[in-house]
DNA sequence: CATTGTCCCTGGAAGC
DNA sequence: TGCTTCCAGGGACAAT
């Protein structure tokens, strides 16, 4: 599941394949990830568009085309961008085609995904809130986010309006590196809690890039490899093996209709 | 406004 | 073995 880090990854990834490229064509196999417009207009708008840069807002990849407008990509849950791979690719939603031959092939067993092109990307992400990445986003400023939310901190975390980027994976790590249980309500977190929280989610959101991002289900770079961040998870998608700070078996509970595993030891329900 | 619930979608796991 | 049912989950949207 691609959260930020694993966008990030593949951001990264995809700038030295698409830099200066230009769209030659488009093939649209699956309609439903192409939002707000027809094939027709989604083709039109993007072939003879000259690649200018690549960024990310929270989990959404940006590229910017030479005429202005930006090519919008969410890939949810089983979403992939692989890039001239050398076999035919199950599941292949689209494809697009370059100048130069090479091909960007979308993936995505769900369907979830989708792609927008438009001018102002704020349309699309606007309504995200802070990068957590950001220098703006501190302990002050998780504070604020949270003083008046009476939603279990797992919850908040998740929401994209609040911090933009932290998925399920990357919500149950901060929390645990930050000794807090998923379900105490936000505003009940202690500054020095707060502090702990802040300083947790930018930790495991910097460790999940160095490992170029956590292969659970289907993610993947676009040179076809998983990342390694699931390998040094302590806690999420691991339940039943031993926490690594105090032993006890990782617990699995469900908060707001998201599966959260949780050291019950380490992250006591205090308050 | 804040919060909760439903839906989308499909392969793989679990159950019979 | 083979069929059926359940589950995962980001975010849009509706309901409360």
């Amino acid at each position: 599941m691609p959260e930020l880090p694993e966008v990030e990854t593949i951001k990264n990834a995809l700038e030295r394949c698409l830099a200066g490229r230009t769209f030659a064509g488009v093939r649209i196999i699956d309609t439903r990830p192409v939002q707000r417009l027809s094939p027709e207009q989604f083709c039109n708008g993007l072939v003879g568009r000259r690649i200018i840069g690549l960024s990310r807002r929270g989990k959404y990849l940006i590229i910017g085309l030479s005429d202005g407008s930006n090519l919008i990509i969410h890939l949810r849950m089983t979403g992939a961008l692989l890039w001239n791979p050398a076999e035919e690719e199950p599941f292949t939603r689209l494809e697009f085609f370059f100048d130069d031959g090479s091909r960007l092939v979308y993936t995505d067993v769900r369907r979830f995904g989708t792609m927008y092109l438009v001018t102002d990307p704020t349309e699309i992400v606007g309504r995200l809130g802070i990068e957590p990445l950001n220098g703006r986003f501190t302990a002050k400023a998780l504070a604020g986010i949270l003083k008046s939310r009476t939603i279990p901190i797992k919850s908040a975390l998740l929401n994209q309006e609040h911090i933009a980027g932290i998925g399920n994976m990357y919500a149950d790590e901060a929390l645990f590196k930050a000794k807090i249980h998923p379900l105490r309500p936000a505003k009940s977190l202690t500054p020095a809690e707060t502090r702990a929280l802040h300083g947790a989610i930018r930790e495991v959101l910097k460790k999940g890039i160095r490992n170029h991002g956590a292969s659970i289900r289907n993610y993947r770079s676009p040179d076809g490899k998983t990342g390694t961040a699931h390998e040094e998870f302590a806690v999420a998608h691991r339940d039943g093996q031993p926490c690594p700070a105090c032993g006890t078996p990782v617990a699995r509970i469900v908060v707001g209709q998201r599966g959260s595993y949780f050291c019950q030891r380490c992250q006591h329900y205090r308050k």
